[in-house]
DNA sequence: CCGCCATAGGTAGACACGCTACATGTAGCC
DNA sequence: GGCTACATGTAGCGTGTCTACCTATGGCGG
């Protein structure tokens, strides 16, 4: 998959594995590469940053806590961030309805 | 529309209005604002250096032309366009597809 | 006992690429 | 004469994702 395809996503799909539970990032990356059937497989530089922007935008809320010894920070959405995610969901839609509808085109029927 | 939601799928777009006829750069515009129903509207400072890059990249050629004392630059797709527009269509594909089992997925039956 | 891997979190800097703003010119209409 | 639609193009900015790197623990194999 190309790389820079998410550019924009990142946040819906980010919001989305949060939805109705919490995780920390680690366990938030491996979700993604879970639900995405093993397509997407995000570096840890690009998902932490990410998070924090999430959080800087009161979009999410973290906390720490330490499992086994290792120190973990824990996610999950506001209201805003709940609001938010429905907001990325529909625009999802009208951008894959936007881009189907030039992809799916096709090469014209050559007016047959 | 988020401006940069676009990122990495530019190229399959142009490439696509171009399957099976020419057009110049501002009937391009046109034709995926009317296939996108309106929702995409390119400015042309994009549109015009994605052109030239695919034409560096050797998926199109054009041709100037004038028209009712107008010129017009029309291009077209090579062989190698045409063969990179089946490769964006199947990697479009592949990108909805984990994006939606991600965005899809829900909130979560709460375990149940 | 030492090294390595999986787990876990993080930062700095580079880079790609679409966007804004600007520049140029013709044709047609009022 | 000026405005709008048509038509093409460049320069520079912004920004978000990636690469590469750093830290640290626990458990495993050698």
């Amino acid at each position: 998959m190309k790389a820079d395809a998410l550019r924009g996503h990142l946040d819906a799909l980010l919001l989305a594995v949060l939805d109705g539970r919490q995780l920390h990032g680690y366990a938030i990356i491996e979700a993604l590469q879970a639900r995405s059937g093993g397509a997407l497989d995000l570096p840890t530089g690009t998902v932490y940053p990410a998070l924090r922007r999430l959080e800087r935008g009161g979009l999410l809320v973290s906390e720490w806590s330490t499992v086994g010894g290792r120190k973990r920070r824990t996610y999950r959405l506001t209201p805003a961030g709940t609001r938010a995610l429905a907001t990325e969901r529909s625009a999802w839609r009208e951008f894959t309805a936007a881009i189907d509808g030039i992809l799916g085109g096709g090469p014209w029927p050559t007016q047959a």
